[in-house]
DNA sequence: CTTATAAGTGTTTTTTTTACATTTATAAAA
DNA sequence: TTTTATAAATGTAAAAAAAACACTTATAAG
């Protein structure tokens, strides 16, 4: 980048010093923690223990550290919190109002991460007050979490829109069911049972397997897999795009 | 946010307090600023007189000062530079990889811009050494910069199919024939002429003036303008969807 | 053996997208 | 004034994608 200060381009490192010191900013990563239990989209909010806005609900965030960029920020926040550390994570947008923190300047980067809130029975959501709440019930927010939640909610739309990244809030094995529970609460509507298992198969990225999930019906449903080889296949050969 | 070191929540006004002044950062914005010509997508750039990497091309920027968030920084960074203050502006990436500026730790939030290069015949781009550069013949940029482009190439392509953001870059009257040029340029591909312009008229947001531009062809072209009333109109009422 | 429940399965209709060729208006040149 | 050259303007048919739609089946429980 071309970081320098426009106004005063003459004697430019003596500014440069000045500059430095003076607008150094604290910087944040919020995690937006997006879960799937089989029936219905989660998020993950933890009650802040100390003020301002204590016993209110957050997002769960940290510092940036000198030593890590913010991904590596964000993957040590989610870490540090579940215990999980291969979990899918997304940049989603940088919030700098002058006062979002009524404590003190603080610039946040928010990220969205997906969990299957099952298979990933993590030995304790490390902080006590942290749970994980229906999308639709979730309570109001601090600062401008809210704000935050809605843009990951939209990214998380258009994602599972155009990359199979649905995959990564389900279980290993899942049912037809459960894959079009999840992309109804994603989209947030109704689904066509027929047409969205059509579309499924016609991209032909799942496996079939030859058990059967007997927990929810007499009958039992087919558990299928991501076959993510042969998807990485298909990108990389046919330029295949994933749309649903 | 939770903005908190959870690793160490105990004691937390002490931690907090040294752990700001350990953990600052200096925060820059950058800017993508594309511009078209009624020809070709274009890319301002300028080239650094300064050390490291004096004499390079890169992109605009400025540090974030303390009393203004990052979508004013960037306005003014862009003011600043070219005399303009009512450009189409959206954030789009944060960058913070350690040694990405081998000067000093730097954050850089990236920008891209819009602007009609012809009709804003801005009284100098105040910076000698800014010059646009066809999309397609841009010059290699320092530090991550080109990383920055591609992703705001790749932004600039979706808003185009989705909002009709597209008209920021042209002036205020245009013809088809400009408008196609433009969404060739941004979507890097030909367009089938009637379909374009069957497919622009469903939208139903432009208005055909009685006026032609003769430049360009014996025969002339219509000038068309945008109907923004119309289209905010038809969002708000029918949930509209911009879509070419 | 009856019943209740979710799973599984194809076809038709509608909408959207793509492909494609001729005529027209005008300025410039002859 | 006539001819010529050039980009503008225009519509339809075919193909592809999306949406609408209802009955049969497998099984556990009663």
């Amino acid at each position: 980048m071309f970081e320098e200060n426009l106004e005063a381009p003459e004697n430019l490192n003596m500014h440069l010093n000045y500059y430095q010191k003076e607008d150094q900013v604290l910087l944040a990563v919020d995690c937006i923690i997006f879960g799937f239990d089989k029936e219905n989209l989660k998020i993950l909010l933890i009650k802040r223990n100390f003020e301002p806005e204590k016993g209110k609900w957050s997002l769960i965030g940290g510092f940036l550290k000198k030593n890590e960029n913010l991904d590596e920020a964000a993957v040590r926040v989610l870490e540090t919190l579940t215990g999980l550390n291969d979990i899918y994570l997304e940049q989603i947008h940088t919030y700098s109002k002058i006062d979002r923190d009524p404590g003190q300047r603080t610039i946040s980067v928010a990220y969205f991460a997906l969990i299957d809130v099952d298979s990933h029975h993590f030995d304790g959501i490390q902080i006590d007050a942290a749970h994980w709440f229906d999308i639709k019930e979730a309570p109001n927010l601090i600062f401008d979490h809210n704000e935050m939640v809605q843009k990951a909610k939209a990214r998380l739309k258009r994602r599972a829109l155009s990359k199979p990244i649905g995959f990564e809030l389900l279980p290993e094995k899942f049912t037809m069911r459960q894959l079009q529970n999840l992309y109804e609460s994603i989209l947030d509507k109704k689904l066509d049972k027929r047409n969205f298992i059509n579309k499924i198969n016609s991209l032909d990225v799942l496996i079939k397997l030859d058990e059967k999930d007997m927990s929810v019906s007499r009958k039992g449903a087919y558990l299928y897999v991501f076959d993510k080889d042969k998807y990485e296949k298909k990108v990389e050969e046919d330029g295949f795009i994933f749309k649903i």
